[in-house]
DNA sequence: CTTATCGTTGTATAGACAGCATGTC
DNA sequence: CTATACAACGATAAG
């Protein structure tokens, strides 16, 4: 205890908020597991940080040599956390690692001793054994909530249920939940649930005007030229920021559209933000349509926020909005799952959204952890949680989420994709090799715990299993070369299937064949919408190269590969956003799983001794987004597709052309990077000038 | 007959983990 | 199960 209060001393940390107390109270440092249920922004974190303290420092503050995880659900908390622990323990010794798919520390993480990473990751990097796995003494699980998310669940219970069985401290955060208990005696942990929060919160329904809160107070709003701009304004006049969340990213569009703030901003502030519509506008060149849009609402100070946006686009709204020079951001929940982005007041604007079942409400939690975010400790004096009712069920709906308490979150083991994915797994890595393991393995799941009859999942796995008999990826709880390579590669083994019949059928060996087949999987749903009066075009299309089949899936399969096709044939990124009625974000979205499922494509291909010319050359032009011809240019550092494509434009086509005409390149790439790519290539110019 | 207006029908709907081996403009 | 905005098209009325 007193080593842990020492470090936090160091960070100027000298009183512990109420339920960080009750988890040292309860055992926290004494190896127990923990599950920690309170609000967004109460200190969660700093109780997962305290047991890694605890395990990964000794009374001297230097490293144990014990090592920590700490999971995450996203790539960009990863990050976030990666560097915020970097500045902050490094300086004890600790070597932090970040380990996702992106990006890895280091082939052999077992130098580091703090691991931050996703559940997939930690699960991919499982099935290509992790000997460092019995160091491991702790392990923090962020959002461990996500358990219940319908396509990823699975897999965070699958590593836990792995976890569960070493020597190791698991601690759970968790948003607030229906049923912790029963997640809390799944873990065997010690539960801990507060609805403390460091600011305190205002909740209230807006309808006709008026600001109804849960106190019983009532405010009304000066009309503005809509109910959205009005709450925006009173807030804006008091000095805060808001947030607003809607469920559509049109929706989202509009709203910001629809508000300007002019005339709350100062001249300083104006030009600021002209400045960042300005650096919004360079980022794709030609800026886009969507570009173009969010640079006018940033010099309102209003920006929206969505998958649509590229990481660069997300990230300079989220960095002007936190120095308060955009005052609004409208926002699908892109923002209520990651960063962390507090504000004076949160507007819900819609109750309901689209999903593959029609239409439905969003559920309680996920509006309790939007509503959440109001309020900065320290700098806002309360917090104001404000849901838009439009008519009396919404009102109705509000109230209950503004009340009651959210939905108990279910195993979501059941789901076929991840079943699949994860027996292979397990069976691939030698966890599960007979039905004995199987059926032990599966009573520990928090599946088993609570649906306690096994009957209906037993049927469902022994499906699985089947499925993966006879693709002869295992026999006999024997994983075949073919399956083992496919747990490698991390993709669904149905996608395996298509992938291995798709290539056994081919008829043209043609990079748009192949680019179809890599959109066939599941890994690239949903796939691009395909409209009635293009359906005959594609088909006609597709009978060329032998398709015989055309469900509407296989059409729009078809269609997101003539995407991907016009993006390493190098159509302007503007035409293929207008073309395919796509936004950049998701472009480059599609395009990432693209490269990763074409790798495996090749993969497998190497397995079935089948050429792999193509794939393998398919996979570095659609990471470039380039034509076969500057390939050999790309393999080099520093050269990119648009460095690449001017120099072969220019005659210089490939790495002799390059050592052999230095001042040329120079010339057109500039004489810094050219110094740099001939040292790269390890040719000696000594101090000659290249210009 | 042309144009303006209003009504009807159709359409679309959030997000983002994983491989592998190192560096875009 | 619990919607809505908007575009495209069409009908009707006004000019």
């Amino acid at each position: 205890m007193e080593k842990v209060l020492n470090v936090l001393k160091d960070f100027g940390i000298k009183e512990l908020r109420p339920p960080q107390k009750k988890a040292l109270d309860r055992g926290l440092l004494n190896n127990k597991n923990f599950l920690i249920s309170i609000p967004t922004a109460s200190g969660k974190t700093l109780i997962g940080e305290m047991a890694l303290i605890n395990h990964l420092l000794d009374e001297n503050k230097k490293p144990t040599g014990k090592k920590g995880i700490f999971i995450v659900p996203l790539k960009a908390l990863a990050s976030e956390k990666y560097e915020e622990f970097k500045n902050k323990y490094e300086k004890y010794g600790l070597r932090v690692a970040l380990s996702i798919g992106d990006y890895s520390e280091e082939e052999d993480l077992s130098n580091y001793d703090l691991i931050i990473t996703t559940a997939e990751k930690l699960d991919s990097l499982w099935r290509h054994k992790i000997p460092w796995i019995n160091d491991v003494s702790v392990v923090v699980v962020d959002e461990i909530h996500l358990i219940n998310d319908e396509s990823r669940g699975g897999t965070l219970e699958i590593l836990l249920t792995k976890l569960k069985e070493l020597d190791i401290q698991i601690i759970g955060l968790s948003a607030t939940i229906g049923n912790p208990e029963e997640l809390a005696e799944w873990l065997n942990a010690e539960l801990i649930v507060d609805d403390w929060r460091p600011v305190e919160l205002k909740k209230g329904i807006y309808r006709g005007g008026v600001i109804e809160y849960l106190n019983g107070n009532c405010k009304r709003i000066k009309v503005e030229s809509n109910d959205i701009y009005s709450l925006v304004v009173d807030c804006i006049k008091d000095g805060g920021c808001c947030l607003i969340f809607c469920n559509t990213k049109k929706g989202a569009v509009n709203e910001a559209k629809k508000l300007n703030l002019k005339k709350f901003l100062t001249d300083e502030e104006k030009m600021k933000l002209k400045d960042i519509a300005e650096e919004i506008l360079s980022i794709l060149e030609p800026p886009t349509e969507m570009c173009k849009t969010l640079a006018e609402c940033i010099l309102n100070g209003v920006a929206f926020h969505h998958a649509g946006l590229t990481y660069q686009h997300r990230k300079i709204v989220e960095k002007s909005f936190r120095e308060r020079l955009i005052k609004v951001i409208c926002a699908t929940p892109t923002l209520s799952a990651g960063l962390n982005l507090p504000c004076r007041r949160v507007i819900v604007k819609d109750l309901t959204r689209y999903t593959n079942r029609g239409l439905r409400y969003i559920p309680i939690m996920e509006v309790q952890q939007c509503i959440g975010r109001a309020g900065r400790p320290g700098l806002d004096p309360y917090g104001e949680g404000i849901i838009i009712a439009k008519g009396d069920r919404d009102y109705l709906r509000a109230y209950q989420i503004l009340t009651q308490k959210p939905e108990p979150i279910y195993s979501k083991l059941s789901n076929q994709h991840v079943l699949r994915t994860q027996l292979l797994g397990l069976i691939s890595t030698g966890y599960i090799k007979d039905e004995y393991d199987l059926e032990s393995f599966i009573k520990n799941t928090f599946y088993a715990y609570q649906y306690g009859n096994l009957r209906e999942v037993a049927k469902n796995i022994y499906e699985v299993i089947n499925f993966l008999e006879e693709n002869e990826f295992i026999v006999d709880f024997v994983p075949t070369e073919l399956g083992k390579r496919i747990s490698e590669l991390y993709i669904d083994p149905l996608s395996a299937k298509y992938i291995i019949d798709g290539l056994k059928e081919m008829e043209r060996e043609e990079d748009l064949y192949y680019l179809y087949l890599v959109s066939k999987t599941l890994e690239m749903m949903p796939n691009l919408r395909v409209y009635r009066s293009e359906e005959l075009d594609l088909i006609s299309e597709m009978e060329y190269f032998g398709i015989k089949n055309f469900d509407i899936e296989d059409l729009e399969a078809f269609k997101t590969a003539k995407m991907l096709y016009d993006w390493i044939n190098e159509t302007p990124e503007e035409k293929i956003l207008k073309k395919y009625k796509v936004e950049p974000g998701i472009l480059r979205y599609k395009v990432e799983n693209a490269v990763w499922i074409m790798h495996a494509l090749k993969e497998i291909a190497k397995i079935l001794n089948k050429n792999t010319d193509v794939p393998e050359k398919l996979e570095i032009r659609l990471e470039y987004g380039a034509k076969e011809d500057i390939i050999e240019l790309l393999n080099i550092k520093y050269i990119g597709r648009v460095r690449a494509r001017k120099l072969y434009n220019a005659g210089i086509k490939s790495i002799d052309d390059i050592i052999n005409n230095p001042s040329k390149v120079a010339q057109i790439i500039g004489e810094k990077i050219t110094k740099k790519i001939l040292d790269e290539l390890g040719v000696k110019y000594g101090q000659q000038k290249l210009l």
